[in-house]
DNA sequence: TCGAAAAAATGATATTTGTCATACAAATTT
DNA sequence: AAATTTGTATGACAAATATCATTTTTTCGA
């Protein structure tokens, strides 16, 4: 069992309020797992007694609609914690998290947590500074997608891709999803999306060549996204 | 100065957490405000120096869009809290917040909040579900802009107005939305929005009276609603 | 390495939604 | 009460987007 103490990841998130003895509490009941791209960390609905720490890998958090499409909520990094919310709430999850990358993961059980809300006074005010974040976020992105246009809010998305995952030494977006998760980030039809892609790309203002998307010019896409 | 020891609102908020001296200490400290509806409480980008506890009236929470157009976020009832991402994330308002009608409403700084997160577990805990409690409509609201059609989300506003807000006696919406705000609820162009209700109108699903909207068949709009 | 399956791309077309113009109604001011 | 402003309604049209069909390309397991 490794220490939590020498994970890097726990830096970035709330854990970070952590002493030394509750990380060693907590290395003690943590159980740690590998998933593999496309596998489900859990899903809507289930109950999920405890929070995750995504140590490796990026998985997508979903949503089914009505019309039988994924919408991708918001994509999660290492460093994040998972299942925040459900824990607070004391609810099912909301949302379905799915592996995008191979993933290593470390589960810790909802009474360690609760633990240290009462204990650590520092580290429930930084677990509610990301809600709040997380808050104002999915606020700002409603607002998108009830108000700007499906080309506007691809380049947008484009633009956050490369700034929150940063870029391949060929330039092209690190992260990579399919066609379809794009649509879902954005919120639209698959073949919408294929569409305005093929565009940007015959303009020149980003390149596709096989599964990879390179941003070409920055500002266009900028200005694009309003 | 009233005691907000005896005033009701409070127990429908997460200040119902607070003990006695907690309330009267806060009656010291807080100030009432009567607003015209039509008035901002306060406006996205300013700083909010405390939380503002709705006594009565309901008021908007929306985000000007860069198309000019104003997207309604929220709305929030008496018994409600307002400010408090802000208080916490300690950055501006990220909403602004009118009233919808005339309200009543005291503000309670920022300095005696933070004494009650220091002080009082349970009110923190409140806070904190209150938060996620937002965060899971906000998702949820997301997906409906992003996957639902302008017809569909209209539906299901009518229905949430009800539910959220009553009738009147003679079984027409309580809340007295315009058509542009409600146009911004449901993400789209206010000439859409008139054209929808009339729709509904002229196959008996709501009623139009003058300025009323009473839902008819309330099973139809469900079923509308998806 | 081949072949099936999945993903991506493209065309044709229907539907939805936004925009602009205008008319009408109601509220408000003078 | 007349006049102005504001909100609501409707038509005509354009633009955006979805849907369905088909082809091409890529992926991946046998």
């Amino acid at each position: 069992m490794s220490k939590c103490e020498q994970c890097i990841v726990r830096e970035f998130s709330s854990l970070k309020a952590l002493g030394k003895e509750e990380l060693l509490q907590m290395a003690d009941c943590k159980t740690s797992y590998v998933i593999k791209k496309g596998e489900p960390i859990f899903e809507e609905g289930e109950s999920v007694n405890g929070i995750f720490c995504i140590k490796d890998g990026v998985c997508k958090l979903s949503k089914l609609s009505a019309n039988g499409k994924d919408q991708i909520v918001k994509l999660v990094k290492p460093g994040e914690l998972l299942g925040q919310r459900s824990l607070i709430s004391d609810e099912p999850a909301n949302l379905s998290a799915v592996a995008l990358e191979d993933m290593e993961v470390c589960f810790i059980p909802k009474t360690e947590i609760m633990g240290f809300f009462n204990q650590n006074n520092q580290f429930s005010m930084n677990v509610m500074k990301t809600i709040c974040g997380d808050l104002k976020e999915a606020d700002d992105h409603m607002v998108s997608m009830a108000q700007k246009s499906v080309k506007e809010r691809l380049a947008e998305t484009l633009l956050y891709l490369e700034d929150t995952f940063g870029k391949n030494s060929d330039g092209s977006l690190h992260i990579q999803l399919s066609r379809e998760e794009l649509a879902g980030m954005i919120g639209t039809a698959t073949e919408s999306c294929i569409r305005l892609l093929s565009e940007l790309n015959k303009t020149d203002i980003i390149d596709l060549t096989g599964k990879k998307i390179t941003i070409i010019d920055r500002n266009k896409l900028k200005r694009m996204a309003d």
